[in-house]
DNA sequence: AATAAATTACCGACCGGTCAGTAATTTATT
DNA sequence: AATAAATTACTGACCGGTCGGTAATTTATT
């Protein structure tokens, strides 16, 4: 909106350290909205404040700049989100909730929010993405969960789950609160504040809906 | 495969009954596979069986194909869906997880599992069908689900947690399961077994990942 | 029963519009 | 003045939608 409208007042600016970035990022804007194929070079360009043409001189193709957009948005968080749960000293339980809300907070609430759901939407026309950001975001993502379960159960305060499967499921609400924001979130005034329902699956996942007769945590 | 094979044998056969269903089954694949924008009516028509010019017989546009295939495709199966639950006479734990793997008997491993998919990608090119199947489909199963918690709750089963809430926590492993099946699982040979997956989700979404130092369930 | 006439499901070439990508041109910067 | 950045005008491929023609089927006629 700001480069809008500042290039409809100043056209014709020179800067080329700064059109890679604004492109990528109004790319990334545009492809979540539309999808890749509906999506049209020109409005991502004008979302950027440039013309169609410019795009040409930064990315080789449609097809790169869409990769390159979900890559660069991706990358720089993983590390990030990779660290986020690996203070082994304080109750798994606790590290969990560090982790998703972590993930939430760095993915969910930004701009990266948008690239599950692409990657859902576009999986069956780019094999190679879709396999990418698997392997190197959801897959790692879920070992460290697995790992951190792994860890709660040798302490003794998780039950004998498969970690594995247990950290897909610790994943799946946040997962699902992502893609149900961005997917049906405008027409759904009723959906629930991210975060209460962050808390509340955190509450049951931890603490599971059976109510325990004898003892009450 | 087979009517392609037939078409081939037996050029020009004239079935006009068999041909909109046909056609709805080949638009929800391949939709499912490349997208709205993305998939070619001649592509459609090919896995029917038809040639392109046939499909304007029975369908007035390639929107209108697309709400049908989505709409015919999910229809049948949401009163089905609706009345899984409803014996209250059982405990309220045993309900839930009938719920569930009915949902995925019945959704997640036919031909309908693929709507999801569809929906989260054309959410920002449909929002009226996407509207749609928020409110007929997930809405109304979360709500079936929400009014079960509670009665658990008013049982003494379950924790006084919110149930609507609780219900999207319910339903997430479910969703996401779906969504990574048809998104990744092509090439991820170590995706969980459905069953195995949800198995665990709903051990873990009744008792919870803690373990109680007392008792043991 | 055989054949001709009429009907209609189906085909596929074609048209028009759209859009990714390119080449020619203009404008900013040094 | 030289050059690099950006725009504009253009091209060609592609695809949704149309339509004249064709072949399968039904009905009428003998």
């Amino acid at each position: 909106m700001a480069e809008v409208m500042d290039a409809a007042i100043k056209p014709r600016q020179r800067r080329k350290e700064a059109r890679p970035a604004e492109l990528l990022a109004a790319a990334l804007e545009v492809f979540a909205e539309k999808g890749f194929a509906a999506t049209r070079l020109e409005e991502i360009a004008a979302r950027a404040g440039v013309s169609k043409g410019t795009v040409y001189l930064y990315f080789e193709s449609k097809e790169a700049l869409f990769k390159a957009a979900i890559e660069t948005a991706m990358t720089p968080a993983v590390e990030a989100v990779e660290a986020i749960a690996n203070d082994p000293t304080r109750p798994a339980a606790e590290m969990l909730r560090c982790f998703v809300v972590g993930w939430w907070e760095r993915i969910g609430t930004t701009q990266l929010g948008a690239v599950p759901k692409i990657l859902v939407a576009e999986s069956g026309n780019f094999p190679e993405v879709a396999r990418w950001f698997h392997e190197t975001i959801i897959s790692r993502a879920q070992r460290a969960v697995a790992r951190l379960i792994q860890i709660g159960i040798e302490r003794g305060e998780f039950h004998p789950v498969d970690p594995m499967l247990a950290a897909r499921v610790v994943f799946s609400p946040m997962f699902a609160i992502i893609i149900w924001r961005r997917a049906f979130g405008h027409f759904m005034p009723d959906l629930p504040e991210p975060r209460r329902f962050l808390d509340e699956a955190l509450a049951i996942l931890t603490y599971g809906l059976v109510a325990r007769k004898k003892d009450e945590s």
